[in-house]
DNA sequence: GCGATCAGGT
DNA sequence: CACACCTGATCGC
């Protein structure tokens, strides 16, 4: 749960995720998505009383998020008073006190967060530095560092802080089982019993709050079975989800809830009520979605657990795992990190420590990188700056980064096509200064170490040379090839699940041939925590005469194969993009312009980045043409029109009366240089936001 | 009657 | 397990 208090260090002036005491005197608010603990004091009234004051002030948060916050009626009355702002597109934001006049520009850009729909993190940057919020968030390791907009002239933007969710920020959580293989998991589980006739229905026993939907769209793409939900109006404009959810009673597949759920479940009874169809009693199995999570690296993971006679357990996280964390802290390298969350048994003082070595300023025993070699050039550059210098300033004979072809990225609740590196993104240890790297780096088999249990995770203890950074015994794995993301695998068709235990398997699953009984095996008696609560070996889901179910109150381990069985096909199908169309007012639009001088271009010129700029007092109107990666292709578009909500290709800018407007033929030529892979000379630099 | 907080539940 | 809620009791306005 969240602790943060709503305000950061270098923008105390706006309020994030908080509403409450100091935050009530913000000059605007940030919602990096729907879920209680981060909208604390959101309706309570004396923030409506500081609304019904403060014109000026606005909630700014992603289109989904804004969706799913005005479908509740308690808070509806923000609806003239929040901003959506599109994913991965930079937007200038004033920040104005309202009894001073005082006013102070910052540019904030969303990123994916993948936790829940609509989550994302708030990138900052401004006069004090650029800071990363990353509100709560689940990010497999290598995903930060395809984020085009972390970047600055090919390598991480300089970031001073980091405010980061540390839920799982505990070594005891060191490796939670990626999200596809736990879909992978809970898919063959329910498609092996509900596959044994009309009458096998599942329960997803899951908890009131966002973050399943891309379970129950994965689930019913795949089976062709919707999902039945009590609620479903919140994603009337999310065909996406909408689509695959139900409130039809007699589908097979449920996620309906009741207050007396467990104990309905029992007298078999699914929360909605339903015990029979066609006068057929149904034949229930439950699945409790929970945090699972592994000491270390296993080779299989275990992502489904039975805990009785028709119970199961099955691995879901919302949240990184620790190792998750620290491959993204290990990339974005802030001089500071902050933890929004204390996890149980912890204290702040204990996850300081734990996230300090990854942070710049502990490294600091390493003097400043400078490049060498560097060739004398005429003009002078900010020294801060990071833009355009990267043929001078790389001191690796390779390109850091490699530009790939457009790939798809995963995220649960945005899927996009992005430009994303091919290879393993470099460390960029030259800029950064995360030298334990490459040290450690050279211990090769940390990757391949047989999977264990905590006792072995003793010998696998770092080196005391490198005990400084107890966290990095992670840092090998992602150059391991099992490892790197399988994009392959994980886009394309791959029905085949394959498991090397396939002989050992108890014989299992009259029904259905094409069920995968396979997959229900214990991971060649390895240990994780889950699996030691019982050692043995049993794994079946067999017909219910059979001895299976009713055998002793053994364990049912489903295990997950190494490189991930796949199937997760509909991950690659858009199937979690929710599309928000259009339902507001027009008078809710903001005019948007473009501002794209020399400096802010330069340091967004990696791929064409611009900001969209929001007005100080943000008086919505109509929006003004927008330029994107073609300068001819200007587009009308309003701010909340997009049927694409996630996309982030479509702009919107609004203008801002001071607004530095480029001339078009500026534009143009800036546009034509990139193209041509020219530098671009930029004239007398005036320092710019985002060159910070 | 409402909200904030806490305890206890899933 | 360890999330993100819910409900209910108590207190204060």
């Amino acid at each position: 749960m969240s602790s943060f208090e709503g305000q950061m260090a270098e923008y105390p002036t706006i309020s994030i995720d908080r509403f409450d005491r100091e935050n009530l005197k913000a000059r605007a608010y940030f919602l990096s998505h729907c879920h209680k603990d981060h909208m604390k004091g959101l309706r309570a009234p004396s923030l409506k009383r500081r609304l019904e004051c403060s014109l000026k002030v606005y909630l700014y948060c992603s289109p989904v998020t804004k969706e799913l916050l005005l479908t509740n009626p308690k808070y509806r009355f923000w609806e003239k008073r929040i901003i959506s702002i599109e994913i991965e597109t930079p937007t200038q934001i004033s920040l104005v006190d309202e009894a001073t006049g005082k006013k102070e520009e910052i540019v904030v850009t969303l990123l994916p967060a993948g936790h829940c729909p609509g989550s994302v993190m708030f990138l900052f940057q401004g006069n004090n530095g650029t800071v990363l919020y990353t509100g709560d968030f689940r990010l497999a390791k290598g995903e930060a560092a395809r984020m085009e907009l972390l970047q600055s002239g090919g390598r991480v933007k300089d970031i001073q802080s980091v405010y980061l969710d540390t839920t799982f920020c505990d070594p005891r959580f060191y490796q939670i089982p990626s999200r596809e293989e736990c879909l992978s998991g809970i898919l063959e589980l329910v498609r092996s019993w509900i596959t044994r006739s009309p009458y096998h229905v599942v329960w997803l026993n899951c908890k009131a709050a966002y973050g399943y939907e891309y379970l129950f769209t994965n689930l019913s793409q795949e089976l062709g079975v919707q999902v039945h939900v009590d609620k479903l109006d919140m994603f009337r404009n999310m065909p996406d989800i909408l689509h695959h959810l139900t409130t039809d009673r007699g589908t097979q597949v449920h996620a309906c809830r009741h207050p007396k759920a467990e104990e309905y479940f029992h007298r078999n009874k699914i929360p909605c009520g339903t015990t029979s169809k066609n006068r057929i009693p149904l034949h229930t199995i439950s699945i409790k979605p929970s945090t699972m999570w592994f000491g270390e690296r296993t080779r299989k993971t275990n992502v489904i657990v039975r805990t009785g006679e028709s119970s199961y357990r099955a691995c879901f996280s919302f949240h990184s795992s620790y190792s998750e964390i620290e491959d993204f802290l290990n990339y974005i390298c802030p001089v500071n990190a902050y933890p929004n969350v204390i996890p149980m048994g912890m204290t702040m003082d204990k996850v300081k420590e734990i996230l300090k070595p990854l942070c710049r300023s502990s490294q600091s025993t390493e003097p400043k990188y400078k490049p060498l070699g560097k060739l004398k050039r005429s003009r002078t550059v900010h020294p801060d700056s990071e833009e355009e210098d990267d043929l001078f300033d790389d001191p690796l004979p390779t390109p850091l980064r490699h530009k790939g072809p457009y790939q798809l990225t995963l995220h649960p609740e945005v899927f996009s096509m992005t430009a994303v590196s091919q290879n393993e993104p470099e460390k960029l240890t030259e800029s950064t200064g995360c030298f334990e790297n490459k040290i450690l780096q050279s211990f090769p088999n940390f990757i391949d170490c047989e999977e264990s249990n905590s006792e072995s995770e003793e010998e696998l203890e770092i080196p005391a040379s490198l005990q400084g950074n107890p966290n990095s015994a992670i840092l090998p794995e992602q150059k391991a090839d099992t490892d790197v993301p399988q994009w392959d695998v994980f886009f394309k068709k791959n029905d085949n699940i394959v498991d090397e235990d396939l002989e050992n398997l108890p014989s299992s699953t009259e029904t259905g041939g094409s069920q995968s009984p396979k997959l229900f095996s214990d991971s060649d008696g390895e240990s994780t925590h889950i699996s030691s609560q019982n050692s043995s070996q049993s794994t079946h889901i067999t017909e219910q005469g059979s001895q299976g179910w009713d055998s002793q109150s053994d364990t049912v381990l489903l295990s997950s194969q190494e490189k991930s069985s796949g199937d997760i096909t509909s991950l690659n199908k858009g199937a979690y993009r929710p599309k928000i169309k259009e339902n507001s007012p027009a008078s809710s639009q903001v005019e948007q312009n473009m501002l794209c001088t020399k400096d802010t271009y330069s340091d967004l010129k990696s791929r064409d980045q611009e900001v969209t700029i929001i007005p100080n007092a943000a008086e919505p109107t109509t929006v003004n043409g927008v330029l994107e990666h073609s300068p001819e292709e200007n587009r009308l578009q309003s701010i909340s029109t997009h049927t694409d909500s996630q996309s982030s290709s479509d702009f919107e800018i609004p203008s801002t009366p001071e607004a530095e407007l480029p001339k078009r033929e500026h534009l143009q030529y800036l546009y034509e240089k990139l193209a041509a892979g020219e530098r671009i000379a930029a004239g007398k630099r005036k320092r710019s936001l985002l060159d910070i």
